[in-house]
DNA sequence: CCGGATCCGTAACGATACTG
DNA sequence: CAGTATCGTTACGGATCCGG
């Protein structure tokens, strides 16, 4: 929407001013996912440009929104969100959860899916209820993708890489079975029985109730 | 964000590549308070321009959020959410009570503060418990804006207008009281007590409650 | 090499005038 | 009243170049 404020006295209107231009909500995407370097970014959002990421970085930067910290041992630089910008997850995991009705045009390059940005989605899309009172981690490997959910009374965090915490589920897919899975096209049973989807860790049981507090109605 | 999609298999994205276009949301933040027509929406947002507005809304029908609907008596046109636009409601007000939070910086024009706009983001900033097992409807008069919010078990709807079912509570104000309170620099009490606010019916008991329902934690 | 900054052609926006 | 046409301005997208 570029750098142009729409300068209404509207909630709305003033989150759009710093969130609304083009790639800005997909950059943010990314950061709820965990922290990530500007080279990164710019594989996975090579249209920005180098220009355009550094433009976007430094705005969310001045916003409060981000915040550019050293990453693990190596002190090499990366950014991530601050608390600010971690209350994003709410409203962009809803539009996510909106979008997963939407149906997938001729548009879309298939060969862009990635599984975690879908999980993402899914961890808003489910009722809270399914999994009060539940805590636990479950661990996703879909081709060379690893990603875990932490399930927290009612709360499910998506993230990507193996879980800090010990995992009550591991599992392990090819992309094509994580989409039909998502899609409805497979249900977990069959994927299990078939060997689509390997249980690498935790017992059948655990495997159901995994899909149960992921589960989402189309 | 432009028509350019940005063709990957994300919710989020595939989201943005209908609502990512610079006034689109906003549209749609004007049709979560009720139908409006193309003279109306362009007062409201005199910068889009004849041209864009109607681009959008032909964008907007063509992908089954808005639809054209012939308004009471008089067949006058106006546009109205459809079901799919209607599931909006809840990322876009998410969005909006993270703004809420946001600092009102000089580039706001002031007097564009319309107190609907507010109120709508109000009704899903606050605790859905507060309002559990409750039924009924406040309306409210701010200068020259008439708006209400029916209260349902838990989910607030905001709307234009007079509310079609009898309110528990109707309050007048002027914005500069409204904006006071929103933002926690006036207490309803104290206002109430010097005439700031005016009750127009109701009682004490459920005036306290609509803000207790309403509460908003910066 | 990584994180940027500069430059430039193209596409979208913002404003106004015009039409059914 | 509800749009279309036109046009100057601004942002985007892609490539190239710079400093550590």
């Amino acid at each position: 929407m570029t750098n142009k404020t729409y300068g209404q006295l509207c909630p709305i209107a003033r989150s759009l001013d710093i969130l609304g231009d083009r790639w800005t909500l997909l950059l943010i995407r990314e950061f709820l996912l965990g922290p990530k370097r500007f080279k990164e970014l710019l594989a996975i959002l090579p249209a920005m440009g180098t220009n355009r990421l550094s433009e976007r970085l430094a705005m969310l930067v001045q916003n409060g929104i981000i915040q550019q910290v050293a990453r693990t041992p190596s002190s090499l630089p990366a950014y991530e969100l601050t608390d600010l910008g971690e209350q994003l997850r709410k409203p962009i995991l809803a539009l996510g959860s909106w979008g997963l009705k939407l149906p997938i045009d001729e548009r879309i390059d298939p060969t862009s899916a990635r599984a975690e940005l879908i999980a993402l989605c899914l961890t808003s899309a489910g009722d809270p209820k399914a999994s009060a009172g539940l805590r636990e981690a479950y661990e996703f490997q879909v081709d060379a993708e690893v990603f875990h959910i932490q399930v927290n009374d009612g709360s499910l965090l998506a993230r990507s890489g193996p879980s800090a915490e010990p995992v009550a589920v591991r599992v392990q897919c090819d992309m094509a079975t994580f989409l039909a899975l998502v899609q409805g096209q497979d249900t977990p049973a069959r994927a299990l029985r078939e060997g689509d989807i390997k249980l690498l860790l935790g017992d059948r049981q655990a495997f159901t109730r995994m899909f149960k507090v992921l589960e989402y109605k189309p």
